[in-house]
DNA sequence: TCAATATCTGCACATATACGCACAAAAACA
DNA sequence: TGTTTTTGTGCGTATATGTGCAGATATTGA
């Protein structure tokens, strides 16, 4: 019996059951409870269960936001979180977009930050949730699917409502004459509406991204603040910035 | 027995009737009264319930997270959900307030239906990311920790703007004279917006909820259209609303 | 006040769990 | 193909947890 089948068995028992011991598990499954146990670890790791002295109960805790860890480049977008969250201070107000390293960066930051952060991306806003001292607010609108993040007119219309001490912005496409693109034309504008409604912008951009042109214009070069990669600030590469005057990380 | 699902036997004993004695719950459950007793302590000091001499009783200040973190009422709340699911159709446009048992409805639905649905909910709006058909526009606002839901002026202006075939709203306290009421000021704000912006409102509600009263107004019995409870539509409980014209499911 | 109950404390016992280890099966690699 | 590495499993041991019991103490209500 492979691991996985097992495992699925002990989730349906528990939505049958509302619970599971572990000892009758072993006898069902004919393994040992030591394997059980390891499986009921597991699980509540992934958050489907959890697990008590004896066995296993439904959690009582929903769905968490959590992030699968099997994204592409995901050692220097660790770097670039990393980095993002040691420039966060308390009683800063800060923009989020819903991109994938800004999930990483919320992730890194320590939990007794106090903070004031806007977002569209419905995972970061269920993150900052675990976080007593951040006001979250949610900036609505219509859901893209695949992002989990608000987009469009009402999105832009809150933000031009508001202002901010600093932006994070995952940039897909950085080039030193033709500034940042993207090649989404709503995210684009987000991005845009984004840099307008706070007073410095951070980049965060891979380093491969870097030289990359795409057919949305989200602005000028000279309105990045930061920009945090995952290469050593002082890396040849990114002399071309250097020298426009942008803070490198 | 394990002992936390004990502890879940003894809370919704407590939320039934308010109260419970040690010895009838060590002769129901099996155990000895010590057992019971530092059960008692256990929950007491997870603020759950209020230890008093020879038993305990319901905490009247009990957080509203809390209640939605703890599992009971499951079953009842997964009747309520599988009727509400099985009275939204094709193209509809709907309003699902934050609540658990809105929740536990977007899990019944049926993957292929096609949708728009307003949430001031993070979780129901991940949800919904599933459904290919199901075009979300989130309400945005200030982030309540505690439900994971937005609040405040945003999410009522945000209300103010659109119009909606159904709403679905779980009701913590109906009462066939005083109507809707609610614990939570906020909460009683939103509850009333969503119920203006929709053409039908359908009230969700525990059985155990009908005929309690609670600090602050949500509206009259008059502007629920449907009621659906966890009891059969025939039960003589749900006479005083029948008469009134609601629409009993 | 007294008697009846409830509670607390320390203890013993059974059972569950964590940890290190060994070993086999599977996967990755040359 | 054969070899190395990783992963999954079971076992023994030390530790932790949950439970019941006895006796001392506290609380309640007449």
């Amino acid at each position: 019996m492979l691991k996985e089948e097992r495992q699925h068995i002990i989730l349906e028992k528990i939505q049958a059951n509302n619970k599971v011991h572990s000892s009758t598990l072993s006898e069902i499954l004919n393994v040992s409870e030591d394997t059980i146990r390891r499986d009921l670890k597991d699980l509540a790791e992934q958050g489907y269960i959890k697990k008590v002295h004896g066995g296993a109960m439904a959690n009582p805790n929903l769905p968490k936001a959590k992030i699968d860890h099997n994204i592409s480049k995901q050692t220097e977008r660790t770097i670039i979180a990393r980095k993002a969250a040691s420039m966060i201070e308390d009683h800063q107000v800060i923009v989020l977009d819903g991109d994938l390293t800004n999930l990483m960066l919320v992730e890194s930051l320590p939990k007794d930050l106090n903070l004031t952060v806007f977002t569209n991306s419905l995972r970061i806003a269920s993150l900052l949730c675990e976080y007593e001292l951040v006001e979250t607010i949610f900036l609505g609108g219509r859901v893209s699917r695949q992002t989990q993040s608000t987009m469009g007119m009402e999105v832009i219309n809150s933000l031009s409502d508001i202002h901010a001490d600093f932006s994070f912005l995952e940039i897909n496409s950085l080039h030193e004459e033709l500034g940042i693109t993207d090649g989404d034309r709503e995210n684009a504008f987000i991005k845009k509406s984004i840099i307008k409604s706070s007073s410095q912008v951070i980049a965060l951009c891979l380093s491969d991204d870097i030289g990359n042109i795409q057919p949305f214009k989200v602005g000028q070069i000279n309105w990045v603040h930061s920009l945090i990669t995952d290469l050593d600030p002082d890396d040849p590469k990114l002399n071309r910035f250097r020298n426009k005057g942008i803070d490198l990380k």
